[in-house]
DNA sequence: TCATGTTCACCTAAATTGGGTTAACAGGAA
DNA sequence: TTCCTGTTAACCCAATTTAGGTGAACATGA
C-alpha cells in the first residue's frame, strides 16, 4: 500500500464537517489529513508546512471564496488535486469548478462514500463527479436542437462567425450578394440580434454554431 | 427489487463486445437486456418491440453513426436513457457526448465493472462518467489563465462582443475614438485574428470572454 | 392549398472598418 | 536609474460594409 501517501488538507468552514470528513478519511488506507481548516487563508498560510498533495474544498456560493482560495493554493503549489464540495446543483459553479481544474466534485448532501470515493479516484490521478453534478451538467449543456435557423441560415452564420462580409458569404455559397443579405437580415429578426456580433454570440450561446 | 425494471438494448457492432455486455448485464439484478445490435439502423427498426428504456450504444469515430442513430432513437421514444462506449479519450467525442445528451460515458477499455457501474446509475436516473473521462474533459475545459489580454483590453473586447462600435465603445469607457481604435488593433495582433467577428469567436474559445 | 425555405433585386446614405506610424505618461520591475 | 508595459491619444487614408425597407419568383412538402 505504500503506492498511496496521499496527504490532505480539509477546508470547511463547519467544523461539524470538518470532523466527520477528517475521521473519514483517517481511516481511508494511504490517507493522512494534514490539516483543517475553517478559512482559506488560514490553509494557504501553513501550506508550506503542511506539504499537502490534496485539498478537499468546501466551495460556498455566499462567500465566493472558495475559488479565490484555489487561485492562492495553485499560485503556491503544483500538482495539488482539488476535490471540491459545493451545496448545490447549480450548473454554473459546476462549470466554474471545471474551469478551475477543479479535480473532482461532490454534492455536500452526498453520503460520505462519495467523498471516499473522490479521494481514492482523485489520489490515483482520476478525477470523480457524482452522479448528480454529471446529469445537471450533462443537462444544461445539452445542444439546442430545437433550432430557429435553417441550414442555409446556419451555413451563413458560421461564415458570418469567421469573418466573412456579405459578398465573400455570397461567393463562398455561390449565391447572390443580395441573397446573402437575405439570409443575414433573416438570422437577425430570428435571434433578436442587428449586428453581426450580436449575432455571433447569441450563436455560439444558443449552441447553433 | 421491483423497484428496478429496466429493459436494456445493444448497439455495438463486435460481437465480442456484445456478448461480453449483454452477460455482465442479464448477471445484474433488475436489468434485462431486451435486444442486441450491431448496427444502429437494426436497433431502431426493432425498438417499437423491444421498449427498451436504456441503450447501451458504442460510439465509433469512424461511422460517426452514433450519434445518427442516437438522433432516430430519440425521435422515436422518449424517456430513453443513453449510455455511450467511446473508444478513446478524445475531448471532442466526449463534448459531442454531452451535447447529445448522453446520460452516462465510459471508456471502451473501461473494465466491465464501469459499464455495470453506469448501467445502476443511470437506472436510477443518475448519470455515469468515468473517472479518466472527467479528468480528460475537466482538464481540456481549463480556463486558460494566462490570458494575454490586458484588463483593458478585455472590457474593449467585451463590449465588442455585444455588439459595440469604436465609438460606442470610447463613449462607454470615456476615452476616446482613436483610443479605442488602438486598443482593439492591438487586441487584434495579440489573438492574430484582423476583424472583429474573429476576435470575438477567439475570445470565446480562449474563455477570455 | 398554403406555408416555408431559398433565391434574388433595387433602393439609400451613413457608418464603420482596418491599416500604418508615432508618442506622451505612469507604474512597476530589474 | 533604466527599461518595459499598459494606457492614453493623434494623424493619415479610402473603400468597404453596413442595416433598413419592400417585393417577388420558385420548389418543396404539409
Amino acid at each position: 500500500m505504500a503506492i498511496f501517501d496521499q496527504q490532505v488538507i480539509i477546508i470547511e468552514h463547519d467544523f461539524m464537517m470538518v470532523s466527520l470528513y477528517r475521521s473519514m478519511i483517517d481511516r481511508m488506507d494511504g490517507f493522512r489529513v494534514v490539516g483543517t481548516y475553517t478559512t482559506g487563508l488560514d490553509a494557504v498560510g501553513r501550506l508550506a508546512t503542511d506539504k499537502p498533495n490534496i485539498v478537499l474544498l468546501s466551495i460556498y456560493a455566499e462567500d465566493e471564496g472558495g475559488f479565490n482560495t484555489l487561485d492562492l493554493l495553485r499560485k503556491r503549489s503544483t500538482r495539488l488535486e482539488v476535490i471540491g464540495i459545493i451545496n448545490f446543483l447549480d450548473n454554473q459553479w459546476i462549470t466554474k469548478a471545471m474551469e478551475y481544474g477543479i479535480s473532482s466534485l461532490v454534492l455536500r448532501s452526498n453520503r460520505l462514500t462519495e467523498i471516499e470515493k473522490a479521494c481514492k479516484i482523485t489520489g490515483n490521478g482520476g478525477s470523480y463527479l457524482s452522479p448528480e453534478i454529471v446529469r445537471v451538467f450533462i443537462t444544461t449543456n445539452q445542444r439546442n436542437l430545437s433550432s430557429v435557423l435553417t441550414t442555409r441560415e446556419i451555413e451563413v452564420i458560421r461564415l458570418i462567425s469567421i469573418g466573412k462580409t456579405y459578398s465573400m458569404i455570397a461567393n463562398e455559397l455561390n449565391i447572390s450578394n443580395n441573397t446573402s443579405k437575405s439570409h443575414i437580415k433573416n438570422i437577425y429578426s430570428k435571434l433578436s440580434v442587428s449586428n453581426k456580433a450580436e449575432a455571433i454570440k447569441k450563436a455560439i450561446a444558443e449552441k447553433i454554431i
